[in-house]
DNA sequence: TGTACATCAGTGAACGCGCGTTCACTGATGTAC
DNA sequence: TGTACATCAGTGAACGCGCGTTCACTGATGTAC
């Protein structure tokens, strides 16, 4: 699949847009700060998007899909979990992710404060979370003895502090963000088997 | 201490601001709104506010005042936090601090996103409650002869998990708040002893 | 208590700034013959 | 290969909208005598 001229274009201001998100946030950004940074003219970017937002709406759609095809990749819904090896696994998978589209996030974020269509976006992001770590809530748990029935708050608790975490250890400006895997799994394996 | 006709007009203007701001954030409220709500006319905050920010700026020197005072009235920084029971307390009252001061909250993360004097106020109540819960997680692991180097890194995760959670069942529009503190206790409490 | 004047809280139309968006134009690339 | 013409990517100055802020004005409250 080769892109035309076009769609190179399209792809230079989308990469643009990213670097200067994570940057400096949504809000924060003009639209020159991208085509700047695309080195571009200002209104160059209005024959490929036809908003500012509409640049995030594509960067969010290339991350839903690519998340998608990626959960897709590792074969029926990836490996169970029944050990805090495996939650190590998927907080790293968690943290890894969170790194990678570092711009998605933080702007998606941000703009989900003033506009409606993002907040729906990231309810969705963060929906599709909450329910695969239910699930390995459920597994964890049956496998321990434990009741199962509390899955569900545990996995929004799960979600909320991996989200949060990341956000602020990933935050630019905080000097080099020195994860702490180790440290968040054993957090995350005592609060849900407890 | 009795309020001059002045002082009670600009303390309308801030209580205005809150409801606001409680029903539709900060970014998303305009001037008007806010006048609109007190009953006034456009112009008149700027008697008492030299901007929109410093409503904001108001309420959040309001609210981190009243939480010194509050964390002074609780003598000695407040019981050791040994049991399970007291963690409960801890984020029962992180909890009811949250819900009471929800506009401030609210308002504050979203104005952080843009205008770093807020990003400061955010991080300095952050870092005000995670230095709390570093001491409490110290004694209580002490307590049960665990190692206490990571008490700072474990208070961060409490305080992210604690905040995004509450951020998340006091969202508006999301129906009733059904808090569970419970779930919330039991998952703070195995995070932390793990 | 009444009158004249000063001060101050509050009004709301108008202003102006920032920034997203438009549009007339240019130069490059493609097509016909 | 060369010429004439059409199409299209890209330019950047200007536009215009929203919203925070200002300011000339009004009506109410306070003060002096």
């Amino acid at each position: 699949m080769t892109l035309s001229k076009s769609d190179r274009t399209a792809e230079e201001f989308k990469a643009a847009a990213r670097r200067v998100f994570a940057r400096q946030g949504y809000t924060a950004t003009k639209v020159t700060d991208i085509t700047t940074e695309a080195g571009r003219a200002a209104g160059g970017i209005y024959r490929y998007f036809p908003s500012k937002a509409a640049v995030l709406k594509a960067l969010a759609d290339d991350f839903l899909q690519a998340r998608h095809h990626r959960v897709a990749g590792t074969a029926g819904h990836g490996h169970t979990m029944t050990t805090e090896q495996d939650v190590r696994d998927h907080v790293q998978a968690y943290w890894r992710s969170y790194r990678e589209y570092l711009p998605e996030m933080i702007a998606i974020q941000e703009a989900a404060a003033s506009d409606p269509e993002f907040a729906v976006i990231q309810r969705r992001v963060r929906a599709n979370d909450v329910a695969i770590w239910r699930v390995h809530i459920k597994e964890l748990r049956a496998h321990l003895g434990q009741p199962v029935g509390e899955s569900a708050v545990l996995a929004q608790m799960v979600v909320g502090l991996l989200e949060s975490y990341c956000y602020t250890t990933f935050q630019p400006g905080t000097g080099r963000p020195r994860g702490n895997v180790s440290t968040l799994t054993a957090f995350v394996y005592g609060g849900i088997t407890r």
